[in-house]
DNA sequence: ACCTGAACACCGTTCAAGT
DNA sequence: ACCTGAACACCGTTCAAGT
């Protein structure tokens, strides 16, 4: 793809992330109006509305999972999991489309789709890693690895939900410190 | 009403419930048709798509309360919430919405909006009703009810969301047992 | 390849007319 | 009040034509 090209599919998918935020959905009309291209044009980049609406919610999980879940951090698993607490209540503290992805109050259902495939996706990405930190016997053996991944996973996007939705967002580190104490004592139950 | 509406009210709402399960989503022509009516009877008693959309939901749900969430449960605290736990298992594996909803794999995003708002106010709930437990001292005086509400209806529903989609689901006592386990442990932190 | 803008298609909604 | 079915409206998508 030209490079041309590829700013103009920038500048659509800005566009479209804007108008997201600002409407809890996307108008083609709209959003290519604001991108400085015809509709005909928009589609020459994204051949449908839900392509368009599957890259940008992708883009955020890329974002989320470049700076959390693929992060190299150091140290046993408990230290390295506290830490990856704090650094997602960070990213959905600072991403502008974390708040409106997260409350699911969107008029999109493909947005909602993804969402939930994300989700179950992060439920068992979790539940493998719960997994191989028992191996190394770091987690008791009796731990039901698969249901706590979706405890966990399911549990902590409730509670940043709640707490992005408070008119006075909690401290994120404070926020941190609570999820994890929950988290640790769901995996040492 | 009459009697007579009712009952076609009721055709209706069964048929979006069917076509809803078979579809993930509802087409108001294959409503009507399947109800035995045209589409501008349904019009008649229904405004919206979303407004007929919100009733087969709303109706989930108040199932669901009626079950699980208003039910008289007499005991402590624990015993209390742990046969809650069992009932609403019971309950997310018999009824035939549950997979679907549970799932949110749904291509309306009506669906997913009621769905999301049900879910935050499940959460509040639960806080109130862990701060009843915490002022009659059988909790203890540190837990951030708020955040533990969040987590609790957060993970419970993933789990079940989990258990749903798996082939051979866990028998619904054990998944309670698990489920209940690592609630008390979030609690009791 | 990249883009335009008018025509098209699909599906939810309305409405004048009937019982 | 309850219902019919054709017309309407809205918005995503296509496509012939341009650079």
């Amino acid at each position: 793809m030209s490079s041309r090209g590829l700013r103009t599919r920038e500048r659509i998918l800005a566009a479209a992330e804007q108008d997201l935020i600002a409407h809890d959905g996307i108008d083609i009309v709209r959003v290519a109006s604001a991108a400085g291209i015809s509709v005909g044009g928009l589609y020459h980049h994204f051949a449908a509305k839900d392509d368009l609406l599957a890259a940008v919610v992708t883009a955020f999980h890329a974002r989320h999972n470049e700076q959390v879940i693929y992060a190299e951090i150091p140290g046993p698993w408990r230290e390295r999991e506290r830490e990856r607490i704090r650094r997602s209540v960070r990213f959905h503290y600072a991403d502008p489309l974390a708040p409106l992805l997260v409350t699911r109050a969107v008029t999109d259902a493909q947005i909602a789709r993804i969402d939930a495939q994300e989700l179950a996706r992060a439920a068992r990405a979790s539940a493998a890693n719960l997994a191989a930190a028992q191996r190394n016997g770091e987690l008791p053996a009796t731990l039901d690895c698969d249901l706590a991944g979706a405890m966990l996973m399911g549990g902590s996007r409730q509670v940043i939900a709640r707490a992005l939705t408070l008119k006075r967002r909690p401290a994120a580190s404070r926020l941190a410190d609570e999820l994890w104490a929950m988290c640790a004592a769901i995996v040492d139950a």
